[in-house]
DNA sequence: CTTGCGAAAAGTGTATACCAGTTTGATGAA
DNA sequence: TTCATCAAACTGGTATACACTTTTCGCAAG
């Protein structure tokens, strides 16, 4: 490469005056990939390629990958290349389990916190999640549901207004939509009851009972979890 | 600094063959200086100085300072130079509040899971404790006890097996000790109380029963948490 | 064909220099 | 004193170089 010339890259970014960072850019885009599943376990990041194909030098990009690393999506070992991240049935168990311990302390906490505004966003949420259920049916509607339901339980956790609880939950206990589904039960199942449950979530809120919240989604949580019966199993390569 | 030498380095490294990276070495030490007290709620970080300091360039100390950043125990603002992180009384709440959660379930998990050489580990480290104290009195036996104690929950938290949860305690919950001495109750109130709570927890352990292991850490960690009485706080902006 | 070995290639870890953007601190005017 | 201004200081990011390790690949031996 010749001498400074980043001139196109500035050109992007103060076009927009936003001044995302470029760390943020590379963690979002990498990060992007492996929840969607553009990126499969075990697939190989490779700092100079990813710097090239996003656009930002190594050294972003490999602060980006430490970061995704202690997310857990993200293995690297020294002097490694990095790879993504794979998740056994007892990881998904887990993350599961941590997730009903923590996200029912924070619907406890959120029902005697969450104002106004943010539970009518939590209705509205859920309606248009069954609304394109009804209308898009078992399959197609769950591009759409994975971003709506993670905001529903995102704007729970922030109500329960316990800044490290929330940095937790949405930093250290994902799950690729991609792996849920592999491991969790097939659509038909899950997708009526879970409805029912976010219904009964947002009834024990609306009522502002914490020990109905909590067990609420206590319950929603752990009936999703893979049944450990299931983890006797034989471990099948894909 | 002066120039390309790392020779003295990669002498000490090759002797070990372990090969400390000088991230490591980096994250390590900063992370010590502010969990001991060294340096203070406030302080700045400045990279340059923290390189000379440490005998690193600035990129493993960038690194090390993001990861501190992503802990919670080191601010950083983009352009800002990074300073210690401020622990508010409700910082302290909060952190107790979720490690009894998430330790009493460990605790939980660890009373049928615990090895017996844990379990030796864990009647050994509560031996040393009991006899420092013993031996040094209310004030002197400090220093050694933050260790020893932090031996011991640590030693918990691997028992449980849930690797998700041992990295939550160990890098999302920590608060730096003078900050804890600050706001817990006086020592002579505390430390008897605390060696008794400690050895119900291995009694509850030795027993196997998971609930008492669970509810005697959650008597443990609530009984060292600050009276949320003192929740009338002052919402202040520095 | 398979296995094993060794060397080249690829990739990460760190140092260093440099510059742009921003904050910080000091100086000076009102 | 207070405020504005400007230079110095500092961080964010790029680029480059090189040491150290892993990975790959070809080649020889079985």
């Amino acid at each position: 490469m010749g001498n400074g010339l980043k001139n196109e890259t500035a050109k992007d970014l103060s076009r927009e005056g936003s001044s995302t960072s470029a760390v943020e850019i590379a963690y979002h885009h990498i990060r992007h990939l492996i929840l969607t599943g553009e990126m499969r376990s075990g697939d190989k990041l490779l700092e100079n390629q990813l710097a090239t194909a996003i656009g930002v030098s190594r050294t972003p990009i490999r602060e980006a990958l430490n970061r995704l690393n202690a997310e857990g999506l993200v293995v690297l070992e020294r002097y490694r290349r990095g790879i993504v991240a794979d998740f056994s049935l007892d990881d998904a168990v887990e993350i599961f389990r941590l997730r009903a311990i923590l996200e029912g302390h924070a619907a406890g906490r959120a029902a005697t916190r969450i104002s106004d505004a943010d539970f009518a966003r939590l209705q509205e949420l859920e309606r248009v999640m069954e609304a394109q259920f009804e209308e898009l049916g078992w399959n197609e509607h769950l591009e759409g549901f994975d971003k709506l339901n993670a905001e529903f339980h995102a704007v729970i956790a922030a109500a329960a207004e316990s800044p490290r609880l929330e940095k937790i939950l949405a930093s250290s206990l994902e799950l690729p939509a991609a792996i849920f589904n592999r491991y969790s039960e097939p659509v038909e199942v899950r997708t009526r009851r879970t409805h029912a449950q976010h219904r009964e979530i947002l009834a024990a809120l609306k009522a502002r009972n914490p020990e109905w919240a909590q067990a609420a989604m206590n319950a929603h949580l752990f009936s999703l979890l893979p049944t450990a019966s299931g983890s006797l199993e034989h471990e099948e390569k894909s």
